[in-house]
Order: structure tokens, then C-alpha cells, then sequence
DNA sequence: AATCCGGGGTT
DNA sequence: AACCCAGGATT
């Protein structure tokens, strides 16, 4: 066997969780409802749903002749609802095509209605004791630490080398021993935040202890390229102080609110600032990214100043001079109102 | 490869 | 508020 499992295995001996109520008694049909039940659930959550759906529907044959309603009233406050009626649809496969019991191959589980690859694995494994790997959230993350595997899991090529290392790493002797401990170290000592290596059991041959990356490691899920738009800001400000405010239409960011008329670049910005006012200069203040959510916006302030009021743009509904303490009873987008208020 | 499903806990 | 959790199906 190789060390990691031999050392993970001798902690679980001492340290494991053995008393988890899948775990007796351990049956094919409370593994299977367990593993479905904790796919992006944590265990304290789902314990007592566990305790309730197998009290009412205590085997697979129950559960596949059981009213919908009853099996999503069991599911009800755990979410993904999608997971019980699949559960459901599985078992009553199994009843017609598998004896009504969970097949011990693993392209047959596999096929099931919600029974990915993770879960299949950790059935026949959990349940039959055959050499399967799983790789879920407890084992991507010991697994990225302790080999120092850099790129979000979540990314194919990522869990395409993690489920390599899985596969090597799972021992042939004690495989459902092996695999609920790997999720035990996940779960209890190598924590996303914080975690014990102190206690940990493979901490000698860690990479991310090693190489202190125990922060770093597993990597954040990327966040996805937001594009970048730029805009000219408009600032006419007359000898009174006084700035032109635009409303913005009800389309967009920022839908409604009174800001600063804006331009796609400095020579429409001049036409735009002529065709409002008479100005005579232009000054560039330091440009700024504001970040939304969606997408990320450069702002190139223009600030034309001793600018006059064309007579023809008067006040009205979407165009205002505005005073420094007329401002802050309008709605003003807030790098905007930052942006005046340090002028 | 990206998105959706979902309520709850953690930071 | 953002991120994550014993993932899988769908597009």
C-alpha cells in the first residue's frame, strides 16, 4: 500500500468519524441516499433528513414505490430538489432492471439518474468495498495541498489530473475505510481555512505545508475576465460652481439616476460639451475603473470649466445645472458623487 | 466549458 | 456579500 494511504489509514484508526448514521447500518441503499443527499450539502445539515427519509422509506423498494410527494416532502429544506426526484427515478430503475438493488458495476450505477462518476465510486466503495476513487470537495482539497496542484479544481484539465492522482493514491485493501477517511482529514483537519496540520497525519510529505501555500492551495475559482468599457465624463461647471447633470435613461447601470453626461471619446466630448455650453478649455483629471459585477468601467473625467449655459439647454426633467449642495439630494452614482466631491 | 440547481454555514 | 459545501445534468 502506498504511504499516503497507509498513513491516512492509521489516523482514521484513531481520528475517523465511525459514527456517521450511514455507517450503521451500512447497506448499499442508506450509502447511496447519503452520498445523493451530501452532493453540495454538508453533513450537519443533512443528517437529520437522513434520519427522517430512511425512518419512512427504510429500502430502496420503498422508495421507488413511494407518492412523489412523500419523497419531496422528505427532500424538503435541503435543496436541488432535482436530487430526489432523480433518486426516485433510480430506484424505481433498479427495480425494474436490477432486482431492486444498486448494481455493483459501476457503468450501470453510473448510468443511474444522479449518480455522477464521485458518487458511483464512492457506492462501490463505501457499500461493496471495491477499488473505486472518489473525488469530491474533501478530496480535491487534501489532494491539491498535498501534491501542490495549482488551477481551480473545478477546471477539466485540473480534475482530470486530480482524478489521476485519486485513482493511484486509493489502496486495494480497506477501500471504503480509505475512502471515508480522505473525507474525515477534508472535513475535519485539512479545512478550507485554517487547517490543522499539526494533526495531520501527511503533513511530512505535504507540498502546501511544505511550501506554506495552505492559503493558496486549492486555487480560487477564476474570476471570469470582465470586460472593460471606457467613457468620457462630462464635467461643465459654470463661474458659479454650479455642474450639468444628465439623467440617465431606464435602460443600463446606473438607470435613473442623475450623473455626469458622458461621451466615447475626448473629440466627441468636445462636440457633445459645445453643442450644452460655451466652454473654452478642457482640462484631463486622472482617470478611475469603477467595477461592476458585469464589467468593468475606465472613466476619463473632462473637466470643462467658466462654462455658460447655452440658452436653448435650460433646465428640464433629465438635464440640470446643479450646485455642490443640490447634490446630495439627488441619486448620484456613488463614483460619480466622489468624483464632484473632489473637484 | 459554462450554467443551473438551493439552502445553509463560514469568513 | 462572497464563497464554499460528500456533484451532476444540461446546454
Amino acid at each position: 500500500m502506498n504511504p499516503f494511504a497507509s498513513a491516512l489509514l492509521a489516523w482514521f484508526d484513531e481520528h475517523g468519524r465511525k459514527d456517521l448514521p450511514w455507517q450503521h447500518p451500512r447497506d448499499a441503499y442508506r450509502v447511496w441516499l447519503s452520498e445523493v443527499m451530501l452532493q453540495q450539502t454538508q453533513v450537519v445539515t443533512v443528517i437529520p433528513y437522513f434520519l427522517r427519509f430512511v425512518a419512512t422509506l427504510p429500502t430502496l423498494r420503498d422508495l421507488a414505490s413511494a407518492e412523489e410527494d412523500t419523497v419531496l416532502a422528505l427532500w424538503s429544506g435541503l435543496g436541488y430538489y432535482r436530487r430526489a426526484r432523480f433518486l426516485q427515478r433510480a430506484a424505481q430503475i433498479c427495480v425494474d432492471k436490477h432486482d431492486g438493488e444498486l448494481p455493483r458495476d459501476f457503468a450501470a450505477l453510473a448510468e443511474l439518474p444522479g449518480i455522477g462518476r464521485s458518487t458511483a465510486g464512492a457506492i462501490l466503495a463505501q457499500a461493496y468495498g471495491l477499488r473505486f476513487p472518489i473525488l469530491d470537495g474533501n478530496v480535491k482539497r487534501v489532494l491539491t495541498r498535498h501534491l501542490g496542484i495549482h488551477g481551480h479544481p473545478g477546471q477539466s484539465p485540473v480534475e482530470k489530473v486530480l482524478w489521476q492522482h485519486a485513482e493511484a493514491l486509493t489502496p486495494a485493501q480497506r477501500t471504503a475505510d480509505y475512502t471515508q477517511a480522505i473525507m474525515d482529514l477534508g472535513a475535519t483537519l485539512c479545512v478550507r481555512a485554517k487547517p490543522r496540520c499539526d494533526a495531520c497525519p501527511m503533513a511530512s510529505d505535504c507540498v502546501a505545508k511544505r511550501d506554506d501555500l495552505t492559503t493558496q492551495l486549492p486555487s480560487a475559482k477564476p474570476t471570469k475576465a470582465v470586460p472593460t468599457r471606457d467613457t468620457v465624463m462630462l464635467i461643465l461647471r459654470d463661474a458659479e460652481g454650479r455642474v450639468l447633470l444628465e439623467r440617465r435613461g431606464p435602460q443600463g447601470v446606473w438607470s435613473g439616476l442623475w450623473s455626469l453626461p458622458e461621451a466615447g471619446d475626448h473629440d466627441q466630448a468636445w462636440r457633445a460639451a459645445q453643442s450644452m455650453a460655451t466652454i473654452d478649455d478642457a482640462q484631463a483629471l486622472p482617470s478611475f475603473v469603477h467595477v461592476f459585477s458585469h464589467y468593468r468601467l475606465k472613466v476619463e473625467p473632462l473637466l470643462f470649466d467658466e462654462a455658460t449655459a447655452r440658452p436653448r439647454i435650460a433646465d428640464n426633467s433629465n438635464l440640470r445645472w446643479c450646485a455642490p449642495d443640490e447634490r446630495a439630494a439627488l441619486g448620484l452614482p456613488a463614483p460619480v458623487r466622489t468624483l464632484l466631491q473632489n473637484l
